[in-house]
DNA sequence: CTAGGATCCTGTCAGC
DNA sequence: TGCTGACAGGATCCTA
């Protein structure tokens, strides 16, 4: 869920939302999840917010950045002066703000408050100084990402590299960042590709336009705000829209609206939920 | 090296 | 109405 889209959704959020605040305090419900000294964070400015494939860096004044995964149900949600208007708070955000799945509360200055909630606590949060951010032992391993250093003949590169099915390539986050489930199986029905179809056997049209395919789903994605279909939810509490324009994810047993011929069809592929169309998707 | 399965967790929903 | 079990997607770890 949270992918490239959802997640650059939460940062433009937080940029709008955190930058120029003064983190006070940090309450730290939870020590599984955050990892460092919050005395590092504290009396310190937002200066930015950046996001490396699916993970978020919020850099501060004195040096140091906080990094965070929000996994699966990971969320972050604003409240303060900057959301001037009314408050949304999705239903998705369970138990609420402060809530029973509220793990982490950093206290800003001029009231603000930003909570990470997590259901599954499969996120995680870290400090580390904001010069090793990119080097660091999640963010450095990631491969090049859609709209950033990845382009359409490195795309081809990593793609005849493997043999593996092409869907668990383009979700590999070590060798492309930021596709995840969905949008791995929006673009695979988009370019008319079997999502089982062995990674190195795709021919050059089928390389180019799966290049184009994910680009323009990740697009899409982020044009709509993120998908919220589970947990995910933007940072001043409300939803995504993109839920309502898949293409193939979860659209099992519906007839597939390109070729009119045949149902959606649902099997698993490394143990994730695989969509398509049996009848256009060769 | 790769393929496959279990694991981390809990809310939600289908089915009985 | 209430219970049970399957399922959700990100990433890592372990085994064969």
């Amino acid at each position: 869920m949270p992918e490239l889209p959802e997640v650059e959704t939460i940062k433009l959020g937080l940029q709008k939302y955190l930058v120029s605040h003064v983190i006070e305090d940090v309450i730290i419900n939870n020590q599984k999840i955050f990892g460092g000294d919050k005395k590092d964070l504290i009396g310190s400015k937002i200066k930015d917010v950046r996001r490396f494939a699916k993970v978020l860096s919020i850099d501060l004044s004195n040096g140091n950045s906080i990094i965070i995964h929000v996994k699966l149900t990971g969320q972050l949600i604003y409240r303060g002066p900057n959301l001037r208007g009314s408050l949304n708070l999705s239903k998705k955000v369970v138990g609420g703000v402060p809530g029973k799945h509220t793990h982490v509360i950093f206290k800003l200055d001029r009231g603000g408050t930003l909570y990470y909630n997590d259901v599954r606590r499969f996120g995680w949060i870290k400090i580390i100084k904001t010069s090793d951010v990119e080097t660091s032992e999640f963010i450095g391993k990631l491969g090049p990402e859609p709209f950033g250093k990845l382009n359409k003949s490195l795309f081809k590169e990593i793609i005849l590299k493997s043999k593996q099915p092409i869907k668990i390539v383009l979700m590999d986050q070590t060798k492309i960042g930021g596709i995840g489930n969905i949008y791995a199986n929006d673009a695979l029905w988009l370019s008319r590709i079997d999502p089982r179809k062995r990674s190195k056997e795709l021919s050059d049209q089928e390389i180019k336009n799966l290049y184009e395919a994910v680009l323009e789903v990740l697009k899409e994605g982020i044009k709509r705000g993120g998908a919220s279909e589970l947990a995910f939810v933007t940072p001043d509490g409300s939803e995504g829209n993109y839920q309502k324009h898949f293409l193939a994810y979860g659209q099992e047993g519906k007839l597939c609206p390109r070729c009119k011929k045949a149902k959606f069809q649902k099997f698993f592929l490394g143990g994730r939920g695989t969509y398509w169309c049996p009848n256009c998707q060769k």
